[in-house]
DNA sequence: TGTACATCAGTGAACGCGCGTTCACTGATGTAC
DNA sequence: TGTACATCAGTGAACGCGCGTTCACTGATGTAC
């Protein structure tokens, strides 16, 4: 059986398609239960144990494809960041991405985590070594698993302060402002 | 009718017994809804409705609550921080706080807001001034807002890492001491 | 090339669950005369 | 002081809901001979 969809049997990649599903109703802000996934793809609500054992699996695999598009976000530039304002670049795309799909990046982090799936441990370890290598290129000699601590932190507590409304804003532009200007605050405090 | 409990009428002061009970449902990690709270407080599942319009209402109120709570240990210490490391001690209080009481933590800020509840949009307002005048105490001239932004992102982002388990930690003084420590690196990154 | 069989993706009915909320009620307490 | 009445906190049965998951099944596809 070709991997590929269109004319092969059945349903032909019904996993793919309930993964796609998956990711427009988050993106759309559905609530997102395996069933109303199965009736989105226009199959039978028992359709989808074909493909994952239970909710949590299909959980764990799109939180796997976050991290993994979280990461290609961070690293579409190219390089490590050479300079503090390079570095709160990374800040502004990761809050981006959080208030762009928020629910994805909620089912990322705000799960209790299940520390029995590798692949999204992994997901996650990869994602804060990135975010630790680039601290250490910015501030060689520093503290640079404190720096990384609080580097992430300053971003993920802006993602969710944002999200969950306790700092507003108008508009993208207004969020990615109040990023900068935070990373260049902290970067530069009582000097 | 007095509104201490005991001996008055009916069950007493129900109202608070609710409030009660359902702070340590939170603390106890049970799982909460109306009607559990209902059965702990040995209570018909329809007596609630009595004392919140529903379930939302007593979420605000146990939020409330909440934000209540996290000022005066945030408070406690007395008088502004005078310098980075006490103003460090503030964001290990709020650490600590999100840690110890995580379903709480959770329900004051996972909660999709509800910016109609008046009392509960003003009490996380309350916090993010006491926060803003510490940063102000501690390096008036910069750029507060910022600087309050950063200060408080740091505590809150470093709190649901911790709640999420991306960042591990085996007991609350390592906790304290990464804080301590993220606060510390940001302070003096590049010097 | 044709046939018998194995595989396995998808079906559809059914389960038990706990939930929030409504409704009409009851019975204890407070209050006016 | 006693009685009639109003108030209102709590009851208990019932509603409809969508959920995750199980089960035995069917029917299309692949494969061995």
């Amino acid at each position: 059986m070709p991997a590929s969809a269109k004319d092969s049997y059945h349903h032909g990649d019904l996993r793919a398609a309930l993964l796609t599903a998956a990711m427009e109703m988050l993106e759309q802000g559905e609530p997102f239960s395996l069933r109303a996934l199965a009736r989105r793809s226009g199959v039978s609500p028992t359709a989808p144990y074909r493909h994952f054992e239970d909710r949590d699996a299909l959980e764990s695999a799109l939180a796997t494809e976050g991290f993994r598009d979280l990461r290609t976000d961070l690293t579409v530039r190219g390089a490590l960041p050479s300079s503090a304002a390079e570095l709160a670049e990374l800040g502004v795309v990761y809050v981006d991405f959080a208030l762009r799909r928020p629910a994805l990046f909620r089912l990322m982090f705000g799960n209790e985590c299940d520390d029995s799936d590798d692949q999204r441990v992994r997901a996650a370890d990869d994602l804060r070594e990135l975010l630790a290598q680039a601290m250490a290129a910015v501030f060689p000699g520093d503290d640079t698993a404190a720096l990384a601590d609080a580097g992430w932190a300053v971003a993920h507590g802006l993602a969710f302060l944002h999200l969950d409304g306790k700092l507003s804003a108008n508009s993208p532009a207004e969020v990615a402002a109040r990023v900068r200007a935070a990373y260049a605050a902290i970067f530069s405090a009582g000097r």
